[in-house]
DNA sequence: AACCTAAATAAGAATCATTTGCATTTGCAT
DNA sequence: ATGCAAATGCAAATGATTCTTATTTAGGTT
């Protein structure tokens, strides 16, 4: 179901920008939507590799760049090695324990916070969006 | 003033972990209380091997790590190719502008937060740190 | 069904930040 | 002055990502 739409989304898109539906593209875009939020390329590379066993890294790497532009994914900066990629696009923060490494979505129902206007030389900025990183211990580790 | 102080706590610090105070991580020590934060390494040797032109860039990695580990320094994650690091090691939050990529420490006098229960799975973990990552348009560029 | 063309691919080389191994040097406690 | 752990320089290694290039292919057009 999800991934039908999915599928129409990743289709429709193609038409939209005159990409092409390549066997390699629908592999990795049908693994996305199967594995978890904020993945990387070459975690999505080896389970794809299985399946399409000429596919080149760098082909993921590509397609997963052209997703992002397309908004069928974000990237995700959790500070570690490699760049990761959030499926999930709704609005939401994260959660690392710093025991484990594990990632939790984080939705919020408010935030306000108020700033130390003096310290803090903004000046007149325009602040378009904000994230929320949380650290600590997971449930598991505790 | 400030310098003399920090240069104490390199001091200090050398004794206590066994560190020796050689030339290169006096100079380093030194453009680190002199440069604006979110260095990253390269800036901070193109500086140094000015002063210092033998040398090694792996010498700067080595010492802005260790400093790191002896909290004068803190990693600074602002999802760029290279890692930078922030000198102020008071709690702030940071405030980029996506379109001159220039950083800006924010305070807050106060944030408070209410999580969508339901769909935040973070169980009994134990948040022990937040960090706010802000996005907007800065003064300059408005 | 054959044809065209822009887009996509595989493969490997190139790049860039960072780390590591190792032989040599150097603080600094004795 | 001596010894030794810590530090350094250098160059090679690593790892993630990007780029180049020759070749293939999807999908619209005859």
């Amino acid at each position: 179901m999800t991934e039908n739409n999915n599928l129409e989304k990743l289709v429709s898109l193609s038409k939209e920008k005159g990409l092409k539906l390549t066997p390699q593209r629908m592999v990795i875009f049908r693994i996305l939507s199967e594995c978890n939020q904020h993945v990387t390329v070459d975690q999505v590379y080896q389970r794809a590799s299985v399946e399409y066993p000429m596919l080149s890294p760098a082909t993921v790497y590509r397609n997963m760049e052209q997703m992002v532009e397309s908004d069928l994914l974000k990237h995700l900066d959790l500070g570690g090695t490699s760049m990761r990629y959030d499926t999930n696009l709704e609005e939401h923060h994260h959660f690392v324990c710093t025991e484990c490494g594990s990632v939790s979505d984080v939705y919020l129902d408010n935030i306000n916070y108020t700033l130390d206007e003096n310290r803090s030389p903004l000046g007149k900025a325009q602040i378009n969006s904000l994230d929320l990183h949380l650290q600590g211990i997971c449930g598991e580790c505790l």
